[in-house]
DNA sequence: AACGCGTTATGATAAATATCATTATGAGTA
DNA sequence: TACTCATAATGATATTTATCATAACGCGTT
């Protein structure tokens, strides 16, 4: 029977929990501030820890960096729990080192699914060798072949975020601590220059990694990453990732494969961007888009105009005066604020 | 007492090779056509085969290729002959699967460094076991731990290749097949747009490695390397390289860091080509150039103006434009071509 | 249907940059 | 030293693009 120490400082929130755990045949502790949490930990040595954030005495974080200062607790599971909506707060917790959280209010669904998958984890993880800082072994029990293998490790084990349009989800000089799976949606990444003028560096859609800034050793984000839809992302932290890595070197030719393919392709955007016309920029951006969010022929693009123009680098007037020449010319066609591609050969030729 | 096949149809050049190694204690057999060097190759199994490029009958490159689908011969080191200055040749040898190349005419500490360096190689090399194309455990004695240590394999078993300058390295549209290690000189890599303008997309130095979009399989390069002054290179085969990778996976993580800095380093250049202005385009050109190439402050830079300027992306008039007012201002000082930068901080805050 | 707001569209103009042309300079070479 | 050739510098002009201004449109709300 596993532990779990419940670290709440609502009585109603705390009982009703600890029923529901009960219930599900695990063994409860219960602590009302951060304090008497703890002591319990130390005491108790709990399977898993669930800790409020926000508590008189000491908060979620602090009681997250004591545990992790102490030998005996700090490999213990720790997954906050936040009211839902405060993004900040939740990331601030998962870069101390959480392994997962919880939003209030919560299904019982919800609290089992994250306590089970957390405990899985570490049952996993038990075997492994600690080294000073770094766990030395990676605990997954199937070997990671593949790119494919990799991103179901994604699945089952990072942390699930959602965020909604127009949300962030790093920002440019943001400390960096993981790299992330798109589950659904898509995500821009962007840098602003001095002059407030924003640039769309990367597009990333369901199914691509991103955040590999953060390899680079205690390097902040150099590029702020939004949601241009509704996404679900699961992430991974970046120690972790150098775990799998370490372990698993047959993906590791194609992580390189990965990144070395996004450098060319910068690279070609880069020539783009040095000599092209904006009627060029504003036709390879619209191509790039459709090719890359896999816009199926005719189908329309519901991407604000300025948010293109900033891929391609050019005042927002300026692409709309290119889109409305392909438009008189029977390229793409209209339809409201969106456009589709009627013509995407032609789109490609344009020069 | 190691058999060296010497395939040579210059009968001067044969006895005399073969006086050569026959004093250094080396068996020799000696063939004056590709198709006797064929059949010796069959019949001796010599411990490594010389063979010259241009010759009646079956060139050097055919006895390669015999050789080659031979499971019996196609693991001898195989040592081109070629005419000095014929780079094109030698690429076409290399690039056929050769392990290394001499250039005629060639002092004898040329050939026997050359041969020794081989069987060194080919010695480690034969406890591999061997899986159908690949050979899949890295021979190489010592575990490659860091960069550094990576850095020395090039040094240790890489091809060496000398550049003069302006010489090309590869061509856009080349098969790729190599990844380089820059010994000494400077490279740079361009690629050219439908109107002839060629855009700088890397510069690299001593020390550095490049060559990494060879990664993408069975993509040809989408850039251009030449050399900017006379250069050494060490060279390795893309499929040693993976092996390397394969076998040593510590070093990878570094690998993977040095893209990811190259990934962050082309966005950046990517915003500044933007929205930049030309003054501001051309500051940062010359401030990437004194870093990159690790001028000292106050020392010269070499490189024309329109080089950098197609680093910049802009004009070279336009570049020139620039430069002058930067003279004029006291940022840079002429000294005839070359010009040295006088005020580094005043030159980054240009805007 | 009317209103308000944000986006899209277009016009007029200014600013920035490329292009073409010409001259100047410098490095190498006979 | 003078000559040649390539590169650098500068002038005049054309072209491109950004900016500012204003109008039109679409969409959600009352």
């Amino acid at each position: 029977m596993k532990t779990v120490l419940l670290i709440e400082d609502d009585l109603a929130l705390r009982e009703n929990t600890s029923e529901i755990l009960e219930l599900s045949n695990y063994e409860v502790i219960t602590a009302s501030n951060g304090l008497i949490g703890v002591s319990q930990a130390e005491k108790f040595l709990p399977d898993i820890i669930l800790c409020d954030i926000m508590m008189p005495k000491l908060d979620g974080y602090k009681v997250l960096e004591k545990l992790s200062n102490n030998k005996n607790t700090k490999y213990i599971p720790f997954v906050f729990l936040s009211v839902k909506g405060q993004v900040q707060d939740i990331r601030k917790g998962m870069n101390l080192g959480a392994d997962d959280y919880i939003t209030k209010p919560f299904t019982e669904e919800d609290l089992l699914s994250v306590i089970e998958k957390r405990l899985a984890k570490a049952s996993v993880l038990h075997e492994s060798v600690t080294d000073g800082n770094t766990i030395t072994a990676e605990p997954y029990d199937e070997e990671i072949k593949t790119l494919n293998d990799l991103k179901n490790y994604f699945d089952d084990y990072g942390i699930l975020f959602e965020f909604n349009k127009n949300d962030i989800i790093y920002r440019q000089g943001d400390h960096s601590n993981f790299i992330y799976l798109i589950n659904e949606g898509a995500v821009k990444c962007y840098q602003i220059d001095e002059q407030g003028k924003e640039l769309i560096t990367a597009l990333y859609k369901e199914d691509d990694l991103f955040g590999f800034t953060s390899f680079i050793h205690n390097m902040p984000h150099k590029e702020t990453a939004t949601a241009i839809e509704d996404i679900k992302l699961f992430a991974i932290s970046i120690i972790e990732f150098k775990n799998i890595l370490n372990n698993n070197h047959k993906v590791v030719l194609e992580i390189i494969e990965l990144l070395a393919d996004n450098l060319s392709t910068l690279k070609e955007q880069l020539l783009q961007m040095a000599y092209s016309s904006v009627n060029k920029k504003t036709a390879a951006t619209i191509v790039r888009f459709a090719e890359k969010l896999n816009h199926k022929p005719g189908e329309t693009i519901k991407i604000s105009r300025s948010d293109l123009a900033s891929v391609a680098g050019i005042a927002p007037e300026t692409f709309i005066r290119a889109l409305t020449i392909f438009k008189n010319s029977g390229i793409i066609k209209t339809d409201g604020k969106n456009f589709k591609v009627v013509d995407l050969e032609k789109l490609k030729k344009i020069k």
